[in-house]
DNA sequence: GGCAAATTCATACTTTTGGCTGATGTGCAG
DNA sequence: CTGCACATCAGCCAAAAGTATGAATTTGCC
């Protein structure tokens, strides 16, 4: 954004320069008016096309931007690093005794980590704590 | 695209008018040519963010396209009409008594229609199945 | 009309999940 | 040192979900 503007801010030094060689030509060779009305008219558009395409492409990338988790949301509900993995691996279609095992911890801390999770995310199904973690954006 | 070159034509036509007009007052008033060349660039300059953003906004669109859902798939795995609301309002984090009351039919039926989804997804939880159904585009 | 697919429902049984309570160990900030 | 958050685990009970099997109805299509 900034990088744009002082690009902008260069181009646009430049161009007044060449004017000024022009306007000299023109004052000296007599080039008529028009074409040199012209010439601004082409160089600045092409500068407001580019322009214009650099201060956007932003939201275009942001648009397709993959995904980000909201951070500010997992702050918001105290979802602990824990209970986070839980979280993923329950959205990843796996039961409780499969988390259990990928953890290396019992099926019973599995089960409070579900159940520390549905408080947060006010859920009582982990279908329903799924559908409410995407709302929210701390998942995909 | 056709439309925006034509309007660009116009906005060009209407300036080239507004300039001569302008062009007559320098001569007539002796405005400075810097002021006649810098109202000639900011308006092309405008012109051009204008026309660029016109020009590029079908991509806008295209990349920020919102999801449709793979009807190949779903033919592929021969999910029925009726199998596909219980497959959305599962995601949906409903239960299947809670599916049933929706769809008004019983809570057998729902576990019907649950346990084929399953196999067509071949899936053994609901959640897995969610997960499956993801995958394969068929649900958002 | 008749067949195939889709939709509906039931019953019985197993597994998984969820709700509740209580307990232990660890690390960190006040 | 003392709460506090976090992570760990257990046991019990109830509810929900999943499996299997069989069957009646409806519907779209040839």
């Amino acid at each position: 954004m900034r990088r744009t503007i002082i690009i902008y801010g260069f181009a646009m030094a430049a161009l007044v320069g060449l004017l000024k060689l022009v306007e000299y030509n023109y004052l000296v060779r007599n080039i008529p008016l028009e074409f040199y009305i012209g010439l601004v008219a082409v160089l600045f558009t092409s500068l407001g096309i580019w322009a214009g395409l650099r201060l956007t492409r932003r939201k275009l990338i942001d648009v397709s931007a993959p995904f980000e988790i909201d951070e500010a949301n997992l702050q918001k509900l105290g979802i602990s690093k824990r209970e986070y993995e839980v979280l993923e691996l329950i959205s990843g279609g796996h039961s409780n005794q499969e988390i259990a095992d990928k953890l290396f911890v019992s099926n019973s801390t599995i089960k409070t980590h579900v159940a520390n999770l549905f408080a947060k995310l006010d859920a009582s199904r982990r279908t329903q704590a799924i559908s409410r973690a995407k709302e929210l954006h701390i998942i995909q």
